[in-house]
RNA sequence: GCCCCGAUAGUUCAGUGGAUAGAACGAGCGCCUCCUAAGCGCUAGACACAGGUUCGAUUCCUGUUCGGGGCACCA
């Protein structure tokens, strides 16, 4: 039951004018103040009295019960206090009950989601830009698998086009290409494809014939590409990240549904053949409005198709698929883009995607540059947090085995970079430091993590056993078992909050509030000596929730809980 | 030039139409015979600027400045 709900009856039992929606819940600035607030403001325009009034007069008529231990009015606030004991015990025993469910509202039960992120260019290893694609976009399949969505994860494989064209050429000439010689294979072709017309038009004459459906070009595009997606998903899978489904883009090349979507386009009059013999929509038909962006090239002269062409296929082709939902992940250079694929297939009669979209990861001294080799590249930073991570733990446990302290150390890495990423609005610049992302120290995934380990520490230890709900002695003596819990309950909510806008970066935020309001519990209040039975077997349990919570928070962030570290 | 995002402490990030704007890093001072010091406590420090809406704006709207992204044959 939410905390607000007793509460709103008890003020409605004397006030039965009084409408929910005039409630609005915050909480106090001191716990001594109180658990909960309602401000009077609203009430004071309807009723026509001062806000500090209204206050008094209602305050005055709210007897306690079960939940509610008093109301005071302060100015013009009702501060509710709640009965500790027995809306702890009842915390307690919801968070145990629902398990790896607690927090789930099950909003998405029955809905069926497609999602599509990262399809990141065949043409190099990921750097951390494009991590944030595939961290946002796991994280909100969690999210929503965690809420009930059934949910399948796409990633689509441009498996075609110029760049693979040029890495193809190149390909050719040196024999046995590698995985980490591609980026360097990828800068060589298109320096020279600038420099060398001839070159280029190689490439693009490879584009032809694979549209033309040539065996032999079609295998070798096939193993560039191949060779290039295996290495990335290797990158992505350390990172916890999975897909269901691979979508090849050269499927989508002489795709017969792209005719109902050109003879739609033609039908609205937006689709026409410019005197360059080109193929283009022009979107103002189809209700844009601005100068820029106007115009969009389906098709070249000699009649090969462009990028756009495939994905409008394929974007179809992921609606019929017969998901309530398809969600797409895309940086924010692809907002124009998206705004005019959405254009023309709503006039073909599909609906477009819900798109999520992330801004660029910079870093200290400005973005980051493939060409100039300014990138961290996702890899190397895994590679030297694992180090760090695994240093620190040989160090500080060296009975375990070297494999133990190798997978420890890997989960603290991926819970660095995971956690410095998502935590931040996905809206927004973030500027990735290397020296701070390696530190483990503050607000890091690596310090929540830590919470987790010294609670499975305390449980470990235990020598009475671990209770499974609370009992009738129950009772919460102290403020930091109290905010402890309150803290704990809020957790349902933010993941509500979280689904619906498809955010993830307050579960992380929540994560971190959790972890520190935990610690200052772990350091006011002994569990296992703290000299009274009720005592600590009270604690235990608040120390039990406490863990369900974080795990589940951090599993939504795709982050692993060692049990030490 | 036009369009879309953003601007909170020295730095990196939270947050809210209302009671004292939170952390962390960095700086200074403390704390391991005590469930893991990847920790904790204390001190110093911020809502870019100007208007407007509102009983009340850091939050909503407009403008300015600064940063990021985009604007037809790349994918």
């Amino acid at each position: 039951m939410k905390l607000s709900t007793p509460i709103i009856e008890a003020i409605c039992n004397s006030y039965p004018e009084v409408d929910v929606s005039d409630f609005i819940f915050s909480t106090p600035p001191t716990l001594e103040l109180g658990d909960m607030a309602v401000p009077m403001f609203p009430l004071a325009k309807k009723m026509r009295k001062a806000p500090h009034v209204i206050a008094r007069e209602i305050a005055a008529t709210i007897e306690g019960n079960d939940h509610i231990a008093s109301a005071t009015a302060t100015g013009p606030y009702i501060n509710f206090k709640l009965n500790r004991a027995h809306v702890g015990a009842g915390i307690i025993d919801a968070i145990l009950k629902a398990g790896k469910q607690w927090g789930s509202n099950a909003s998405g039960v029955g809905q069926k989601v497609l999602i599509e992120h990262t399809s990141i260019n065949p043409n190099a290893s990921p750097h951390v830009g494009r991590g944030r694609c595939a961290m946002i976009g796991d994280s909100i399949t969690r999210l929503l698998r965690f809420e009930g969505y059934d949910v399948e994860v796409h990633y689509y494989v441009n498996d075609m086009g110029r760049q693979i064209g040029l890495l193809v050429l190149i390909a050719d000439e040196l024999e046995n290409l590698t995985f980490d010689q591609i980026l360097d294979a990828y800068v060589t072709a298109n320096q020279r494809a600038k420099e060398d017309p001839e070159f280029a038009q190689r490439g693009y004459d490879l584009l032809a014939r694979i549209e033309d459906g040539d065996p032999e070009i079609q295998r070798k595009f096939h193993d560039v590409t191949d060779l290039c997606l295996r290495g990335q998903l290797a990158v992505l899978e350390r990172l916890n990240v999975s897909y269901d489904v691979f979508d090849k883009e050269s499927l989508y090349i002489n795709d017969p549904r792209l005719k109902l979507i050109e003879h739609a386009l033609t039908e609205t009059g937006a689709l026409f053949t410019d005197e360059k013999e080109r193929r283009v929509v022009d979107l103002s038909k189809l209700g844009y409005q601005p100068e820029e962006g106007r115009y969009f090239v389906l098709r070249r002269a000699n009649g090969s198709s462009m990028y756009g062409c495939r994905d409008l296929v394929y974007s179809m082709d992921k609606q019929e698929k017969g998901a309530s939902l398809t969600m797409m992940v895309l940086g924010e250079d692809h907002k124009l883009y998206a705004q005019q694929m959405a254009l023309m297939l709503e006039a073909s009669g599909v609906p477009a995607p819900e798109v999520v979209y992330y801004a660029y990861i910079l870093l200290k001294d400005g973005k980051m540059s493939t060409r100039q080799g300014k990138v961290v590249l996702l890899a190397d930073f895994l590679d030297q947090a694992s180090e760090r991570a695994r240093e620190r733990v040989a160090e500080q446990f060296p009975d375990l085995s070297n494999e133990e302290h190798d997978a420890i150390a890997e989960q603290v890495a991926v819970s660095a970079i995971r956690f410095a990423v998502l935590r931040v609005k996905s809206n927004k610049n973030v500027t990735f430091d290397m020296e701070s992302a390696l530190s483990f120290q503050g607000d890091t995934g690596p310090y929540i993590q830590y919470s987790c380990a010294r609670i499975r520490s305390i449980l470990r230890k235990s020598e009475v056993p671990i209770p499974e709900k609370s009992d009738s002695l129950f009772c919460v003596s102290t403020d930091a078992e109290w905010s402890l819990l309150l803290k704990l309950t809020s957790f349902t909510e933010v993941v509500a909050d979280a689904a619906t806008q498809r955010v993830c970066a307050p579960i992380a935020n929540y994560a971190l509030e959790l972890a520190h309001t935990f610690t200052s519990f772990y350091h006011d209040c002994p569990v296992l000596t703290a000299g009274d039975p009720n005592v600590t077997n009270m604690r235990l349990l608040l120390c039990c929730a406490t863990l369900q919570t974080l795990s589940n928070a951090l599993h939504l962030l795709g982050i692993e809980t060692p049990e030490r570290m």
